[in-house]
RNA sequence: GCCGGAUUAGCUCAGUCGGUAGAGCAACUGAUUUGUAAUCAGUGGGUCGGCGGUUCAAAUCCGUCAUCCGGCACCA
């Protein structure tokens, strides 16, 4: 009986619809040889039924099977996965033999290994590991691998005194099927979900990038271990582009151009507080004031509260218990304390509470650019993207629960506007549902959460699903925007609170004559406009649009004969309302235009004899080579319509 | 907060073996009156992040504190 079933066919299908019989237990190898020596030779692992596993494994039912190559998105992932269990472990264990591997993972362009050494390393160890890696590939070993049990998987590791790799096993929910890799004539070995690289002959080209502390299962109780990141590509073109990615980042650095374009700074005696000057603070205003002219048109009502309120209010929010260790704190009269508001909620709540509400008032929509102080831990800190004292595009929704959809729809739109209106195309939409620990009766979760889900649905955003991420009061959506160059920011966030206005006791009066607690909307489209900055001068690289620019024409005379000619056309340009700079020194015409461009200002005017004798200017363009004339007259009307243009 | 690295002129950076500092740009002065990304010459500028230690002698070695950077943890 069991002869026969062993011999029988099973029936394999592939993605192009495809269907083939092979005899049981075949291995994947086997059919990608089947099928083609081509793809034998490039075939690195397999999907059976959409789960990857290795060539090696067997097949022993009817099966969808697809071939994974190298040169496949999926091989890739292979790719640096292999390298960092299989390579990089083992570069480690040969040069620090007393190391202990925990985790190697992949991650977005790379990977990382995390092991505890006897002496942390630095950024100068890496060449070394690098070059024992390439030892490594270079042999082009096979890489193999075997099933063990529980018990043979802790015996394995437990011998080799690879504590972290049996706490894994430990801790794993499966009894048997642990696999363990190998390469063929060497004694190292390690445990690994897989699938593997076949051979190492596959590695293309890497790099090791940065050494870091990481936690042991990222919980700061735990012990720190040493983290070596990587990236890895198919080849040394696709190694170069991605350093050069990097560097482009670099140079977009938003602590280097601030400096560069005098837009603020930062000092010791104000950790995580930026000095705004002149420059940098035309674009906070002009932000804050498109901001403030779209809220206004969506019937949003700004108010400013109290920067410094008694504790016995953040108490009663529920933020003092959770949050007092992060709040600055000042002294008051009769040794009250007072704590510099961490956030603008409980201030909304108040001005809510004043004077009776009826359901007609509803929806309340208060809007506040909020400065807020939060002690932030110091390792967070980083430049002015994360600071401890910002300013938040603030606003509460107070309205009933049959408005909830409305109001988020309305929201998505704004947010959406306001992103164009940065040159930001992509955003992405995160939905957090209710986390485990919340307030709140499950019935209220699900009406927020479909009412959420309806306006998203209906926003026609894009969305994807964030289990159990939800905020303790409500579910929240949150909006990650792609910059210029492909990096991820989350900004705008909508979240849902049934659980402060009851804590506060704020209430309406409904259509029965009934007390109610209002829902409460938190939104925010920027985020804190400092953060907002810093992404937009990585985003523009500095080279603001002519709206936020803080200098947006520098007038350049050719000699000293054109001053009063250029001082003429600066004052018709300031009255206008446009922010311009008038150079006139004694430096020739080219050094003025490198200076300029330098700085990034996006017209420059160029006025000499001939533009003096016929009222006009000489047009040059950040970025142009070239440049066009036009009478001044014409010039004032035409700048003043590109202005209107976001 | 944790691990590692860094801190030298206004800015960007060099500084060997421990022998008390140097470049470019910027600034200042003078000459040049210039047509679309750097005109020439000269001058001044530093308690080498703070404090302490080792040493005849410290930017350099050791300790400590602060800040910044790369990550981790955190992010109401």
């Amino acid at each position: 009986m069991d002869n026969l079933e062993n011999q029988k066919n099973i029936l394999i299908s592939f993605p192009d619809g495809k269907k083939k019989e092979f005899s049981k237990g075949i291995k994947g190898l086997e059919i990608a040889g089947n099928i083609s020596k081509s793809l034998e030779k490039k075939s690195v692992a397999m999907k059976v039924n959409g789960e990857f596993k290795d060539l090696s494994d067997e097949i022993n039912n009817d099966s969808k099977i697809e071939i994974v190559t190298i040169e496949s998105e999926d091989g890739l992932e292979i790719m640096r996965h292999t390298l960092t269990a299989q390579v990089l472990a083992k570069a480690i264990k040969n040069l620090y033999p007393k190391s202990k591997l925990a985790i190697g993972p992949t991650i977005e362009n790379g990977f990382y290994y995390d092991v505890l050494l006897e002496k942390p390393l630095s950024n100068e160890d890496l060449p070394k590991i690098e070059k024992e890696m390439k030892k490594i590939v270079q042999v082009g070993n096979k890489i193999k691998k075997s099933y063990v049990n529980k018990q043979e998987a802790l015996k394995l590791f437990s011998e080799k005194g690879e504590t972290y790799k049996v706490d894994i096993i430990k801790e794993s929910k499966q009894e048997n099927n642990f696999q363990i890799y190998f390469q063929e004539n060497t004694n190292f070995f390690d445990l690994c979900y897989g699938p593997h690289l076949p051979n190492l002959k596959h590695v293309g080209s890497f790099k090791l990038t940065k050494v870091a502390g990481a936690y042991w299962k990222g919980d700061s109780k735990n012990e720190m271990l040493q983290r070596i990141y990587g990236t890895a590509w198919k080849n040394e073109d696709d190694l170069k582009k991605y350093l050069n990615i990097l560097e482009e980042a670099e140079k977009r650095d938003h602590r280097k151009i601030g400096k560069k374009l005098e837009l603020f700074h930062l000092q010791e005696e104000a950790v995580g507080s930026v000095f705004w000057h002149d420059k940098g603070w035309k674009i906070f205003l002009e932000i804050e004031a498109y901001i403030r002219k779209k809220l206004n048109a969506q019937g949003y009502k700004e108010v400013k509260t109290p920067q410094i309120i008694d504790r016995t209010l953040w108490e009663k929010s529920g933020h003092w218990t959770k949050f007092k260790e992060n709040m600055f704190l000042a002294k008051g009269d009769d040794n009250k304390v007072l704590a510099l508001k961490p956030m603008n909620c409980p201030g909304h709540v108040e001005i809510f509470k004043q004077g009776l509400k009826s359901y007609r008032d509803l929806p309340i929509r208060m809007a506040e650019f909020g400065s807020c102080h939060r002690n932030e831990p110091s390792g967070a800190l980083h430049g002015i993207m994360r600071v401890r004292q910002f300013t938040q595009d603030d606003a509460h929704i107070f309205c009933t629960e049959s408005q909830v959809t409305e109001e988020s729809l309305k929201f998505c739109d704004l947010l959406r506007e306001i992103y164009k209106d940065f040159g930001f195309k992509e955003l992405k939409v995160k939905f957090s549902d209710r986390p485990k620990e919340r307030a709140g009766t499950d019935q209220v979760w699900d009406k927020a959460e479909k009412a959420l889900l309806k306006a998203v649905k209906e926003a026609k955003l894009k969305y994807e699903l964030n289990p159990g991420e939800g905020a303790f009061y409500g579910p929240k959506l949150e909006f990650v925007l792609t910059d210029a160059i492909g990096r991820d920011w989350q900004c705008g966030t909508l979240q849902m609170d049934f659980v402060l206005p009851e804590r506060l006791e704020a209430t309406y009066i409904d259509e029965n004559g009934q007390k109610k607690y209002p829902v409460m909307l938190h939104r925010a489209i920027l985020g804190s406009l400092e953060r907002w900055i810093g992404i937009i001068i990585e985003q523009y690289s500095g080279k603001f649009p002519i709206w936020l620019a803080p200098t947006q024409i520098t007038i350049c005379t050719i000699t000293e004969k054109n001053c009063n000619y250029a001082k003429a056309i600066d004052k018709s340009l300031k009255d206008a309302g446009i922010r311009t700079e008038l150079d006139n020194r004694n430096e020739k015409i080219g050094y003025k235009i490198r200076e300029h461009s330098d700085k990034k200002v996006p017209i420059i005017l160029v006025v000499g004899d001939k533009e003096n004798s016929t009222e006009s200017v000489s047009i040059r363009r950040l970025g142009n080579k070239d440049f066009e004339q036009m009478k001044f007259n014409e010039f004032i009307k035409f700048f003043r319509k590109e202005l209107e243009i976001k």
